[in-house]
DNA sequence: TTCTATGCAAAGACTTTGCATGCTG
DNA sequence: CAGCATGCAAAGTCTTTGCATAGAA
Protein backbone atom coordinates (compact mmCIF):
# COMPACT_ATOMS: atom_id res chain seq x y z
CA UNK A 1 0.00 0.00 0.00
CA UNK A 2 1.27 3.19 -1.26
CA UNK A 3 2.55 5.99 1.87
CA UNK A 4 -0.65 8.12 -0.02
CA UNK A 5 -3.24 5.50 0.08
CA UNK A 6 -2.77 5.26 4.00
CA UNK A 7 -2.67 9.35 4.28
CA UNK A 8 -5.84 9.35 2.72
CA UNK A 9 -7.36 5.94 5.30
CA UNK A 10 -6.20 8.28 7.80
CA UNK A 11 -7.53 11.04 6.69
CA UNK A 12 -10.86 9.45 6.04
CA UNK A 13 -11.14 8.14 9.64
CA UNK A 14 -9.61 11.14 11.46
CA UNK A 15 -6.02 10.01 12.64
CA UNK A 16 -3.75 12.62 12.46
CA UNK A 17 -0.55 10.95 10.37
CA UNK A 18 2.40 11.40 12.62
CA UNK A 19 6.01 9.82 10.94
CA UNK A 20 5.37 6.89 13.53
CA UNK A 21 1.95 6.24 13.26
CA UNK A 22 2.63 5.70 8.93
CA UNK A 23 5.75 3.58 9.52
CA UNK A 24 3.41 1.45 11.45
CA UNK A 25 0.46 1.43 9.43
CA UNK A 26 3.05 0.75 6.45
CA UNK A 27 3.64 -2.48 8.28
CA UNK A 28 0.42 -3.59 9.18
CA UNK A 29 -1.26 -2.91 5.51
CA UNK A 30 1.58 -4.23 3.16
CA UNK A 31 -0.80 -6.76 2.90
CA UNK A 32 -3.95 -9.21 4.25
CA UNK A 33 -2.05 -10.38 7.77
CA UNK A 34 -2.19 -10.85 11.77
CA UNK A 35 0.43 -9.54 13.38
CA UNK A 36 1.34 -9.45 17.04
CA UNK A 37 2.74 -6.37 19.09
CA UNK A 38 6.17 -8.26 19.11
CA UNK A 39 6.26 -8.71 15.63
CA UNK A 40 5.31 -5.32 14.39
CA UNK A 41 8.35 -3.95 17.22
CA UNK A 42 10.36 -6.76 15.35
CA UNK A 43 9.74 -5.21 11.49
CA UNK A 44 9.93 -1.67 12.81
CA UNK A 45 13.65 -2.47 14.27
CA UNK A 46 14.36 -4.42 11.11
CA UNK A 47 14.10 -1.06 9.09
CA UNK A 48 15.98 0.27 12.30
CA UNK A 49 13.49 2.51 13.33
CA UNK A 50 13.53 3.14 16.90
CA UNK A 51 9.48 3.95 17.11
CA UNK A 52 9.11 2.98 21.42
CA UNK A 53 7.26 -0.38 22.19
CA UNK A 54 4.50 2.29 24.30
CA UNK A 55 3.61 4.02 20.79
CA UNK A 56 3.12 0.77 19.31
CA UNK A 57 0.97 -0.35 21.60
CA UNK A 58 -0.89 3.08 21.45
CA UNK A 59 -1.16 3.27 17.97
CA UNK A 60 -2.83 0.03 17.71
CA UNK A 61 -4.96 1.04 20.05
CA UNK A 62 -5.74 4.21 17.74
CA UNK A 63 -5.88 1.97 14.88
CA UNK A 64 -8.47 -0.60 16.56
CA UNK A 65 -10.63 1.68 17.81
CA UNK A 66 -11.01 4.11 14.75
CA UNK A 67 -11.34 0.54 12.71
CA UNK A 68 -8.20 0.88 10.07
CA UNK A 69 -7.51 -2.48 12.10
CA UNK A 70 -9.14 -4.97 13.77
CA UNK A 71 -8.04 -6.48 17.12
CA UNK A 72 -8.10 -10.25 17.02
CA UNK A 73 -8.70 -12.12 20.61
CA UNK A 74 -7.97 -15.61 19.50
CA UNK A 75 -4.77 -16.76 20.95
CA UNK A 76 -4.23 -16.43 24.77
CA UNK A 77 -0.38 -16.19 24.27
CA UNK A 78 -0.80 -12.89 22.34
CA UNK A 79 -2.97 -9.97 21.07
CA UNK A 80 -3.06 -10.21 16.75
CA UNK A 81 -3.65 -7.47 15.39
CA UNK A 82 -5.80 -7.79 12.01
CA UNK A 83 -5.20 -6.05 8.70
CA UNK A 84 -8.02 -7.55 7.04
CA UNK A 85 -11.10 -4.65 8.72
CA UNK A 86 -14.07 -6.51 6.90
CA UNK A 87 -16.01 -9.19 8.66
CA UNK A 88 -14.33 -13.08 7.93
CA UNK A 89 -14.00 -15.64 10.41
CA UNK A 90 -10.78 -17.31 11.57
CA UNK A 91 -9.07 -20.63 11.53
CA UNK A 92 -6.25 -20.68 14.91
CA UNK A 93 -3.85 -23.31 15.09
CA UNK A 94 -3.34 -24.05 18.61
CA UNK A 95 0.28 -25.57 17.81
CA UNK A 96 1.66 -22.98 15.32
CA UNK A 97 -0.21 -20.10 16.56
CA UNK A 98 -0.97 -19.46 12.99
CA UNK A 99 -3.90 -17.31 12.12
CA UNK A 100 -6.31 -17.57 8.81
CA UNK A 101 -9.07 -16.19 7.36
CA UNK A 102 -12.54 -17.53 6.37
CA UNK A 103 -14.50 -15.38 4.13
CA UNK A 104 -17.33 -14.36 5.83
CA UNK A 105 -19.47 -15.20 2.09
CA UNK A 106 -18.67 -18.89 2.61
CA UNK A 107 -20.48 -19.34 5.67
CA UNK A 108 -23.93 -19.05 6.96
CA UNK A 109 -25.15 -19.45 10.38
CA UNK A 110 -28.92 -20.37 11.26
CA UNK A 111 -30.71 -20.59 14.52
CA UNK A 112 -29.55 -17.65 16.36
CA UNK A 113 -31.43 -16.88 19.57
CA UNK A 114 -32.85 -13.24 19.51
CA UNK A 115 -30.03 -11.22 21.00
CA UNK A 116 -30.53 -10.12 24.76
CA UNK A 117 -33.15 -7.75 25.44
CA UNK A 118 -31.94 -3.93 24.78
CA UNK A 119 -28.62 -4.70 22.92
CA UNK A 120 -28.08 -4.86 19.28
CA UNK A 121 -25.34 -6.46 16.88
CA UNK A 122 -22.18 -5.09 16.73
CA UNK A 123 -20.10 -8.27 14.90
CA UNK A 124 -19.97 -11.70 14.65
CA UNK A 125 -17.06 -14.14 14.22
CA UNK A 126 -16.81 -17.63 14.40
CA UNK A 127 -13.39 -19.20 15.39
CA UNK A 128 -12.34 -22.51 14.54
CA UNK A 129 -9.41 -23.95 16.60
CA UNK A 130 -7.45 -26.51 14.92
CA UNK A 131 -4.30 -28.29 15.94
CA UNK A 132 -1.73 -30.25 13.64
CA UNK A 133 -2.46 -33.92 13.26
CA UNK A 134 0.12 -36.44 14.73
CA UNK A 135 2.17 -37.95 12.03
CA UNK B 1 -21.96 -29.01 43.50
CA UNK B 2 -20.90 -30.36 46.35
CA UNK B 3 -17.43 -31.34 47.88
CA UNK B 4 -17.63 -35.02 46.88
CA UNK B 5 -18.66 -34.40 43.32
CA UNK B 6 -15.63 -31.75 42.83
CA UNK B 7 -13.42 -34.58 44.23
CA UNK B 8 -14.89 -37.21 41.93
CA UNK B 9 -14.36 -34.65 38.61
CA UNK B 10 -10.84 -34.02 40.20
CA UNK B 11 -9.79 -37.48 40.56
CA UNK B 12 -11.16 -38.40 36.99
CA UNK B 13 -9.18 -35.48 35.06
CA UNK B 14 -6.22 -36.34 37.20
CA UNK B 15 -6.11 -33.07 39.56
CA UNK B 16 -4.74 -33.69 42.77
CA UNK B 17 -6.76 -32.05 45.11
CA UNK B 18 -5.57 -29.58 47.28
CA UNK B 19 -7.47 -27.54 49.84
CA UNK B 20 -6.61 -24.32 47.51
CA UNK B 21 -7.97 -26.02 44.37
CA UNK B 22 -10.99 -27.59 46.17
CA UNK B 23 -11.88 -23.74 47.35
CA UNK B 24 -11.14 -22.01 43.78
CA UNK B 25 -13.23 -24.93 41.95
CA UNK B 26 -16.08 -24.62 44.37
CA UNK B 27 -16.67 -21.30 43.41
CA UNK B 28 -16.41 -21.41 39.90
CA UNK B 29 -18.63 -24.86 39.49
CA UNK B 30 -20.84 -23.79 41.95
CA UNK B 31 -23.27 -22.57 39.06
CA UNK B 32 -22.84 -22.06 35.00
CA UNK B 33 -20.92 -18.88 35.01
CA UNK B 34 -18.48 -17.00 33.55
CA UNK B 35 -15.54 -15.23 36.19
CA UNK B 36 -12.38 -13.40 35.59
CA UNK B 37 -9.57 -14.25 38.08
CA UNK B 38 -10.36 -11.04 39.91
CA UNK B 39 -13.74 -12.32 40.29
CA UNK B 40 -12.33 -15.56 41.83
CA UNK B 41 -10.37 -13.93 43.77
CA UNK B 42 -12.74 -11.30 44.97
CA UNK B 43 -15.28 -14.44 46.33
CA UNK B 44 -11.99 -16.08 48.06
CA UNK B 45 -11.69 -13.23 49.84
CA UNK B 46 -15.40 -12.81 50.97
CA UNK B 47 -14.98 -16.22 52.19
CA UNK B 48 -11.61 -15.29 54.32
CA UNK B 49 -9.84 -17.49 52.56
CA UNK B 50 -6.09 -16.44 52.07
CA UNK B 51 -4.78 -18.27 48.75
CA UNK B 52 -2.60 -15.69 46.85
CA UNK B 53 -3.12 -14.66 43.79
CA UNK B 54 -0.48 -16.73 42.03
CA UNK B 55 -1.91 -19.97 42.82
CA UNK B 56 -5.76 -18.80 41.70
CA UNK B 57 -3.98 -18.12 38.24
CA UNK B 58 -2.14 -21.31 38.63
CA UNK B 59 -5.34 -23.39 39.42
CA UNK B 60 -7.16 -21.77 36.57
CA UNK B 61 -4.81 -22.75 34.39
CA UNK B 62 -4.04 -26.52 35.20
CA UNK B 63 -8.12 -26.50 35.54
CA UNK B 64 -8.50 -25.19 31.85
CA UNK B 65 -5.75 -27.58 30.84
CA UNK B 66 -7.21 -30.37 32.36
CA UNK B 67 -10.87 -29.67 30.93
CA UNK B 68 -12.69 -28.97 34.09
CA UNK B 69 -13.36 -25.51 33.08
CA UNK B 70 -12.60 -23.30 29.88
CA UNK B 71 -10.95 -20.46 29.07
CA UNK B 72 -13.25 -17.84 27.53
CA UNK B 73 -11.04 -15.44 25.30
CA UNK B 74 -13.43 -12.10 24.49
CA UNK B 75 -12.77 -9.62 26.27
CA UNK B 76 -9.93 -7.86 25.97
CA UNK B 77 -9.66 -6.34 29.18
CA UNK B 78 -10.08 -9.65 30.81
CA UNK B 79 -9.85 -13.29 30.45
CA UNK B 80 -12.54 -15.00 31.48
CA UNK B 81 -13.19 -18.47 33.03
CA UNK B 82 -16.25 -20.71 32.18
CA UNK B 83 -17.68 -23.27 34.02
CA UNK B 84 -19.32 -24.78 31.33
CA UNK B 85 -17.29 -27.15 28.96
CA UNK B 86 -19.89 -28.20 26.43
CA UNK B 87 -19.34 -27.29 22.80
CA UNK B 88 -21.17 -23.83 23.17
CA UNK B 89 -21.19 -20.24 22.02
CA UNK B 90 -21.69 -16.97 23.43
CA UNK B 91 -23.02 -13.61 23.54
CA UNK B 92 -20.31 -10.49 24.57
CA UNK B 93 -22.25 -7.15 25.50
CA UNK B 94 -19.29 -4.77 25.07
CA UNK B 95 -20.83 -2.00 26.61
CA UNK B 96 -21.34 -3.92 29.94
CA UNK B 97 -18.59 -7.00 29.95
CA UNK B 98 -21.34 -9.58 30.32
CA UNK B 99 -20.90 -12.80 28.65
CA UNK B 100 -23.82 -14.96 28.09
CA UNK B 101 -23.89 -18.77 26.69
CA UNK B 102 -25.84 -19.84 23.69
CA UNK B 103 -26.77 -23.30 23.09
CA UNK B 104 -24.75 -25.57 20.90
CA UNK B 105 -27.88 -26.73 19.44
CA UNK B 106 -29.81 -23.83 18.36
CA UNK B 107 -27.08 -23.09 15.98
CA UNK B 108 -26.44 -24.71 12.63
CA UNK B 109 -23.29 -23.21 10.62
CA UNK B 110 -22.94 -24.22 6.79
CA UNK B 111 -20.28 -23.33 3.90
CA UNK B 112 -16.96 -24.50 6.16
CA UNK B 113 -14.16 -24.44 3.82
CA UNK B 114 -11.82 -27.60 4.19
CA UNK B 115 -9.22 -27.39 7.52
CA UNK B 116 -5.88 -26.06 6.59
CA UNK B 117 -3.94 -28.95 5.45
CA UNK B 118 -2.34 -30.88 8.65
CA UNK B 119 -4.69 -30.05 10.62
CA UNK B 120 -7.57 -31.54 12.77
CA UNK B 121 -10.57 -29.50 14.31
CA UNK B 122 -10.40 -29.03 18.03
CA UNK B 123 -13.56 -27.06 18.58
CA UNK B 124 -16.02 -24.06 16.86
CA UNK B 125 -16.87 -21.28 18.71
CA UNK B 126 -18.82 -18.17 17.43
CA UNK B 127 -18.99 -15.15 19.55
CA UNK B 128 -21.61 -12.93 18.84
CA UNK B 129 -20.48 -9.06 20.25
CA UNK B 130 -23.67 -7.07 21.10
CA UNK B 131 -24.05 -3.43 22.44
CA UNK B 132 -26.75 -1.78 24.46
CA UNK B 133 -29.31 0.18 22.05
CA UNK B 134 -28.69 3.99 22.51
CA UNK B 135 -32.12 5.20 24.01
C1' DT C 1 14.64 -40.67 53.69
C1' DT C 2 14.41 -39.51 48.77
C1' DC C 3 11.65 -37.88 45.20
C1' DT C 4 7.81 -35.50 43.25
C1' DA C 5 4.22 -32.01 43.34
C1' DT C 6 2.47 -27.53 45.17
C1' DG C 7 1.78 -22.73 46.81
C1' DC C 8 3.21 -18.34 46.54
C1' DA C 9 6.94 -14.43 46.88
C1' DA C 10 9.43 -12.46 43.77
C1' DA C 11 10.62 -11.71 38.99
C1' DG C 12 9.28 -10.71 34.54
C1' DA C 13 6.24 -9.38 30.79
C1' DC C 14 2.63 -6.72 29.09
C1' DT C 15 0.08 -2.50 28.78
C1' DT C 16 -1.25 2.16 30.15
C1' DT C 17 -0.55 6.70 32.04
C1' DG C 18 1.11 11.36 32.48
C1' DC C 19 4.11 14.68 31.37
C1' DA C 20 7.63 17.01 28.34
C1' DT C 21 7.77 18.18 23.70
C1' DG C 22 6.26 19.65 19.37
C1' DC C 23 2.75 21.23 16.32
C1' DT C 24 -1.42 24.17 14.88
C1' DG C 25 -3.99 28.22 14.21
C1' DC D 1 1.82 32.63 21.69
C1' DA D 2 -1.86 29.72 23.80
C1' DG D 3 -3.74 25.43 23.54
C1' DC D 4 -4.18 20.81 22.06
C1' DA D 5 -2.23 16.36 20.47
C1' DT D 6 1.54 13.04 20.61
C1' DG D 7 5.53 9.99 21.82
C1' DC D 8 7.58 7.54 25.12
C1' DA D 9 9.85 6.93 30.00
C1' DA D 10 8.19 5.45 33.85
C1' DA D 11 4.56 3.38 36.56
C1' DG D 12 1.26 0.00 37.19
C1' DT D 13 -0.94 -4.28 36.32
C1' DC D 14 -1.13 -8.95 34.91
C1' DT D 15 0.94 -13.45 34.69
C1' DT D 16 4.65 -16.86 35.24
C1' DT D 17 8.68 -18.77 37.33
C1' DG D 18 11.57 -20.95 40.71
C1' DC D 19 12.36 -22.22 45.08
C1' DA D 20 11.03 -23.49 49.92
C1' DT D 21 7.83 -26.58 51.75
C1' DA D 22 4.60 -30.37 52.05
C1' DG D 23 3.33 -34.79 50.86
C1' DA D 24 3.98 -39.56 48.75
C1' DA D 25 6.48 -43.86 48.41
Amino acid sequence: MLRSEILARFDSLGILPTSQRLEIAAILLEKAQHLSVEQVLTRLRAKDSTVSKATVYNSLNLFGKKGLIKECLVDPERRYYDSTTSPHHHFFNSDTGELSDIASECIEVSGLPDLPKGTQLESAELIIRVRNVAD
